[in-house]
DNA sequence: GTTTTTGCACTGACCAGTCAGTTTAAAAAC
DNA sequence: GTTTTTAAACTGACTGGTCAGTGCAAAAAC
């Protein structure tokens, strides 16, 4: 899952990155474990092994396993948000529309989705649970990768290019469903499919092109 | 989670259904803790404690916790599938086009993740994970669920009502995931809004009524 | 010389699954 | 219609194993 950017830590700044470089291990490991398995049924035993590191390391870096899951959340969408924002920006920039905004960060999140399929998969199971200790930890950072979505259609709204009838908060969760469970769909049941082929299905639903009278 | 009919158990027929009354209070008990809590943070002692039975009684109906649960996903999609079945049943058998008769499914499926929220919950979180022992059951599951969307597109396609265009097997992939992600987003982050509001949300999508430039 | 990592033994809680015995209710015997 | 028998259904204490988290001395990295 590559390096953790930022303040993250304690120390952090100075010196290196040795305990940086040891999280990321750690992240790597358990997001793939965890994916497979729950967070449960993952052991620090088994997170520790895979990622070549004494148990005692673990517990150095993280206060505990709950602790260890909840970075690692914090982590990857931060990933994802940025992603979005990116293709979003990219779109701007280069003078598209804000339809046109909205199919490139359907490819980021196709992208996104293809990269770190553990970390996908992790994130639905748990987004929805209750009562879970990192339950105020996902509403923020669901908030936070939603709210890049809803953006854009605000201002599709504002520009005249999408109909002012449409729900925003609900519209944006549907697409982010759409693209989520497509994706996963896709890597679990038919990756035979190339990445261009589901995005062009989605593309074709954003657009209105499947139920919206055509020859 | 009411009755199981058929043929479920050794005996059943005859006498009566004390041991598919005692199957139904354990699913409705465990459908909810598996559905907050994942299936390995849950335990046989809670399930037994919640149902009102002791927990050698849960081995006496099921041959291990994963065994329950096995039969808990079967039992539940089928009310899923049956209730998708008929909505499309019934719109054909009153003349409506095939959109209307997704769009009957959209509200039939908001109904079913309304009226049992956890076990949704539940199939989402579980339905991507590789290497369970249950993975085979879901696949089936999921495989029959989907099939009944993939039907209709076909019959709008043929009808020249859908695109031909349409990739059929990635949009009803898509289309499941709008909803069941839109509607779990609708229960956690915004409850208060009616489920006309969500059913619009999606219909509108669907219908081609964000994208294609309107009014 | 300070920070980080290692290796490993240990503990205490927790939990899936078992089993010998008890209850229930209906059929069989009287 | 009361007693006896039977078998299914249920009970809950118990077992064997697993696992999060600890403690610590010594080594490695910086």
């Amino acid at each position: 899952m590559q390096k953790a950017a930022g303040a993250t830590g304690s120390k952090g700044s100075s010196g290196g990155g040795r305990r940086q470089a040891t999280k990321a291990k750690l992240y790597e490991a358990a997001v793939t474990l965890i994916a497979e398995q729950g967070f449960s049924a993952t052991t620090v035993d088994e997170i520790a092994e895979r990622a070549g590191v004494a148990k005692g390391t673990v517990y150095y870096n993280f206060a505990s396993k709950a602790e260890l899951f909840e970075e690692l959340l914090r982590y990857g969408v931060g990933l994802l948000t940025e992603s979005l924002q990116r293709a979003a920006d990219d779109t701007e920039r280069s003078g598209g529309t804000k339809v046109a905004a909205l199919d490139a960060m359907i490819r980021a999140g196709l992208d996104f989705i293809a990269t770190y399929p553990s970390f996908t998969q992790l994130y639905v199971a748990e987004l929805w649970r209750t009562g879970r200790a990192w339950q105020s930890t996902l509403l923020v950072v669901r908030q936070q990768a939603v709210a890049v979505v809803e953006e854009v259609l605000r201002e599709g709204v504002a520009a005249g290019e999408l109909s002012d009838e449409i729900d925003i908060p609900l519209t944006a969760a549907a697409l982010v469903g759409m693209v989520l469970v497509a994706a996963l769909d896709w890597q679990a049941f038919q990756p035979e499919r190339s990445i261009d082929d589901v995005h062009a299905a989605l593309s074709r639903l954003l657009q209105g092109r499947v139920g919206g009278s055509r020859a």
